[in-house]
DNA sequence: GACGATACAGTTGATATCAACATAAATACC
DNA sequence: GGTATTTATGTTGATATCAACTGTATCGTC
C-alpha cells in the first residue's frame, strides 16, 4: 500500500526524456526554426524572409503555376499560401492572374521586379546554404534530404 | 550577338530546380509542416496543437524550468515562447511564477490540469509517432534524428 | 441542358514566429 | 559601494500557419 496518492495520471519523467530525444515533430520543428532564422538573417538586406525566397524561387518557371500546385510543392496549406502572397503582391514582386481556361484557378506570376530581386538573392542562398550544410559530414546532406523526402512523401500518400 | 536582350539578372530554371532539390531550408520546412499537421490532427480531440504538446511535455520535470531554458531546448525565440504560453496559461494548463532567488527569471509550472491533459496526450503521441516513423526503413529514424541534431547543434555553436 | 459531385480558391479567427525596442535585475569591475 | 555590463524577460508589429466555412467554376452523368 503506497503512501503516494496520485500514481495515476502521471507522465513519468523518463517518458519526457524519451519524447525529447525521439519525437520527430519536435526535432524537425527545431531544425526548421533554426535554419529559417539563419536564412532570414542573411536575406534581411534584401527585405526577404526564408519562406518568401522559397516561394519566389518556386515561381521562377517557364509557365506560371497555379496556387494549388505551389501549395503542394511547398507542403503548405492553400490558405497559408494565399496569406503569404499578400506582402509579395503588395511589394510588386508577384502578380496573381486568373487562368484563361479555368476561371477557378489563379496563376502566380513572378514580375520583373521579383525576378531581379531573386537574382540578387541567389548568391546569398548559395553562401548561406553552404555554411548550413557544412555542419554535416560528406554525404550527410544527401542522406538527410533523402530521409526527409521519404518521410514527406510516404506520409502524404498515406492520407489519400 | 544574341537577339535576346535581358540575359543579365535572370535566374536560370536549372537553378530553380537545384534549389528545389537541395535547399535544406525548404526541405526541413516542408517536413516540419507535414509532421505538425499530422500531430495537430490526432491531438485535436484534446484541444492541443503539436507545438503545445511539445511545450507541455518539456515542462514535465521535477523542477520547473525557466522561460529561457525552455526556449533554448525548443530552439525557439524567447518572445515566441512568451506568446505560446498565453493560451496555455489562459486554459489553466500552466502557470508562470517568478523565481524566488532571481527576480528576473520566470519559472514555467505545469498545473495538475496540465499534467492530466498531458497524460491523455501521451498515447496519442505514441500512436501517431509510430505511424509517422513507419515511413522510414529500420534505422532510418535514428539516422534522421542524428543528422538533424548535428545540423542543429553545429549551427547553433557557430553563432557564438 | 439539368444536376449532383468535385475541384480551386477566398475569408475569418486562432495560434505561431521572430526582429526591434524596452524594462528590470543580477553581476563584474573598479 | 557605485557604475557599466550582462542577463532574463516583456511588448509591439509584421508575417506564417492552419481549420472551418463560403463562393464559384468545372466535370460527369443522365
Amino acid at each position: 500500500m503506497s503512501s503516494k496518492l496520485p500514481n495515476h495520471e502521471i507522465v513519468p519523467f523518463e517518458m519526457t526524456l524519451f519524447v525529447r530525444d525521439h519525437c520527430l515533430c519536435l526535432h524537425t520543428q527545431r531544425v526548421a526554426r533554426m535554419v529559417a532564422r539563419r536564412f532570414d538573417e542573411t536575406l534581411r538586406p534584401l527585405g526577404l524572409k526564408s519562406g518568401q525566397f522559397s516561394l519566389l524561387m518556386s515561381l521562377n518557371r517557364p509557365h506560371p503555376p497555379t496556387l494549388g500546385s505551389v501549395a503542394d510543392l511547398l507542403a503548405m496549406d492553400r490558405t497559408t499560401l494565399t496569406a503569404n502572397l499578400k506582402p509579395l503582391e503588395r511589394d510588386g514582386l508577384i502578380e496573381v492572374r486568373p487562368d484563361e481556361r479555368d476561371r477557378r484557378a489563379r496563376r502566380l506570376v513572378l514580375t520583373e521586379k521579383g525576378r531581379a530581386l531573386l537574382f540578387r538573392a541567389v548568391p546569398i542562398w548559395t553562401s548561406t546554404h553552404r555554411d548550413v550544410e557544412s555542419a554535416l559530414p560528406p554525404g550527410g546532406a544527401d542522406r538527410l534530404r533523402a530521409d526527409l523526402n521519404t518521410l514527406l512523401h510516404r506520409n502524404e500518400k498515406d492520407r489519400s
